[in-house]
DNA sequence: TGATTATCTGAACACCTGTTCAGATCAAGC
DNA sequence: GCTTGATCTGAACAGGTGTTCAGATAATCA
């Protein structure tokens, strides 16, 4: 056998980065082998070199994938004015855009130590460069005395650990809506730097 | 060769669960053989299996030795009376323990996917026995109307999550002594609870 | 229709995996 | 000093690892 009915790049290529996605989310990179990723995909282990030059590039263009959306999106967020609602925007982002891709947000906070030291480099700085647009507006309202933080860079971590926290607990037809949950860590996040 | 001089299981048996405990936080349950841990302690892989029945008790044991000694060392701090005493002890009870043995804290939450389904319900056990104590705090608050919580169970896990973050970026000899970390933490839990 | 290109198979490569165990050696107790 | 039991080695087992590639087949385009 070879060539199969009905194959196309087209199709298989995002299959190939769904079914890697889902697996390295559940099972972690470390414990997921290309064969079991093949299987997924419905193809044998070696079609999967067409999509991917070695198992490390799948995981890092997963990561690297979600960080370039993750501030694309924020970037294309209306602009507000007011330091509160500044914040406000991004917490309610934050939440909202975590909530949608579990799965991606999980890889990119475990596979971290699987990747490479070039890429890993890479990933860390998108990842900075989206904490500093929280730390910016934690700095610009605390010049202004519209808030009271005693550090600004830890403050910003602890923010972002706190909504982060909504993946480990929330699942969607639950207890919660989403803008409840927005509103309930809005208002954690808004009390503890006024 | 057989039994070295020198060898001792009071001796070898700690250095297992050591060096275990230290490649397993390092590089992940799933990417670090048995032979990798041998090495670390200048065995060869059989002798491990004079120590543990399998990796994966390994990993069990080490996950759930720190869930106890976490639930140990919390019980026998002294009790606070208060609603705002007893918040503010958790919160930095919480900081210090853990931040004295990051290597167990990384693995207990990182590791959870690769275990058994049976061992995996006892550390999600403990766990939630551990934050039960934060809830009730967070509980008892409210019912006296010193602390306004949309929800405990998510203040709990909000809480914890922006808790648990210390470690991700915290150095000893670093900027701030634990102290200072504790105190800038605790402003933050209070503010957002009351 | 025929030639070309995209896509996949199946086998192979060298090596690593967790685990077992007979036998060898050392430490401890009499 | 000798015996007993604890501790470790080294080899073996059956199977899994990421990756490569010649060859086969399907899709595509002239």
């Amino acid at each position: 056998m070879a060539r199969t009915a009905g194959s196309h790049s087209d199709i298989t290529g995002p299959r190939v980065r769904e079914a890697a996605l889902a697996l390295f989310a559940q099972h972690g990179y470390a414990a997921v082998s290309m064969r079991r990723i093949a299987q997924e995909v419905g193809v044998q282990a070696g079609a999967l070199y067409n999509y991917t030059p070695d198992k490390q590039s799948l995981l890092f263009d997963l990561m690297q994938g979600h960080m370039d959306d993750l501030l694309n999106a924020r970037s294309q967020e209306p602009v507000c004015t007011s330091a509160l609602a500044r914040l406000e925007a991004f917490s309610r982002f934050h939440i909202r855009f975590h909530l949608e891709r579990p799965q991606a947000v999980f890889i990119s906070y475990m596979e971290l130590r699987n990747l490479t030291p070039r890429n890993f480099a890479v990933i860390e700085d998108l990842r900075r460069r989206y904490e500093g647009e929280l730390e910016t507006i934690l700095r610009d309202g605390r010049d202004i005395g519209a808030f009271h933080v005693a550090d600004t860079k830890i403050t910003t971590l602890a923010i972002i650990a706190m909504l982060n926290g909504v993946n480990t607990w929330y699942r969607s037809g639950g207890r919660l809506s989403l803008p409840e949950v927005e509103a309930i860590y809005w208002d954690m996040v808004r009390k503890a730097v006024t």
